[in-house]
DNA sequence: ATAGGCATGTAAGCAGTTACATGATTTA
DNA sequence: TAAATCATGTAACTGCTTACATGCCTAT
């Protein structure tokens, strides 16, 4: 049950709604973690039954209403008794790299298409990234903010998700080079 | 029923039991996946079934039997088809990064550690992944092995890996470093 | 002796994915 | 008029985790 900690994490940047959630764990921002709108859903009613947040609904027009959700103190108190436990090891599960480490017996070029898309959305993400940090900080140098900021943790794992992206980025380049020019010396036959 | 391709991916270079690769896809080597030892009997035994691995029992003196796995041609056929199909968006799921994003609410001192012991740990496997990727290329240099070299999948995936624990660990370091001058500065008070 | 490594599983429960369902509004 | 966005869910299924179970061998 470790989806509610993200959760409440990403609940101290604001109030949102279940849709609002799910883009910030989907196509959006949080590189920390990885969360459909059904699970979301799901674990919203969960939460706000247990206590750990509080929805309120607003009414919008030319839209449908929507219930946004902020953490409550009894909130607070579970994402610090999480973050004094000892964090679990990451969890990383890719199926492209997992093709790479097969290519040997593959067919290269679907891969090497794969990995160009994948070096793409590393570097839209890269781009949205180099904004956020830009914002977060509001004018003030990195240093400073870092050292005097009022809200550094979301400054700092956005440096996490940049330094993932850039370096996802260069890697999937590379490889697709790798492999590219692998498939045109082996005198452009299709598979092994 | 992603497991299954890994899995595939990993029995490429060479014959593994169960047990081996609980050790490659725990604490060993794959940086590409994670998976327990019961998820790994119980997809050997599926996979096996399936026909996709063969299993042959290995008696071995002082130690109790082993069944070790090859991949077939129904294996291969199925990694094929699994290459070409449009890959899935990285699954990542880190509670370390949530606990350093939700840090301006939480007692630093326990994420200190755990983000120092995180360094460590990415240490260790960047050790490792460099002696990997010596050994890999067998005397030759990186360039005219990846050029020329027979089976490059798992050196590139082990440079992905190299990357990822290189990044891992400065950010840990640097993190920590910022949140314990944070803490410092806010004359040693232990939880806001 | 006791802890740790080797070796393989079963069973229960929880978390996550996929498919389905609805409906209004805005944009192409 | 079709597609995309906003907005929220349910239901069935699959996959993953946690706990339990066994037994022999080696090193401290």
């Amino acid at each position: 049950m470790a989806l509610r900690h993200a959760v409440l994490a990403a609940l101290l940047d604001g109030e949102y709604s279940g849709y609002q959630l799910a883009k910030i764990f989907d196509v959006g921002v949080a590189d920390f973690w990885y969360a459909s709108p059904q699970q979301l859903y799901a674990e919203l009613t969960r939460m706000e039954a247990g206590g750990l947040v509080a929805g309120r609904r607003v009414t919008q027009e030319g839209r449908p209403d929507k219930r946004v959700f902020t953490v409550t103190d009894a909130g607070i108190a579970e994402l610090a008794a999480f973050a004094a436990a000892p964090a679990k090891p990451l969890l990383l599960r890719d199926d492209l790299i997992v093709k790479v480490h097969a290519s040997d017996l593959l067919d290269p070029a679907p891969l090497v298409v794969q990995l160009r898309e994948r070096a793409e959305q590393a570097a839209a993400k890269l781009e949205l990234f180099e904004k956020m940090l830009v914002r977060l900080r509001g004018g003030l140098e990195e240093e400073p903010f870092l050292r005097r900021g009022e809200r550094v943790g979301p400054y700092l794992t956005c440096q996490a998700g940049l330094r993932w992206e850039r370096q996802m980025h260069e890697w999937c380049l590379q490889t697709a080079r790798t492999l590219e020019e692998r498939a045109a010396r082996h005198g452009g036959r299709t598979a092994p």
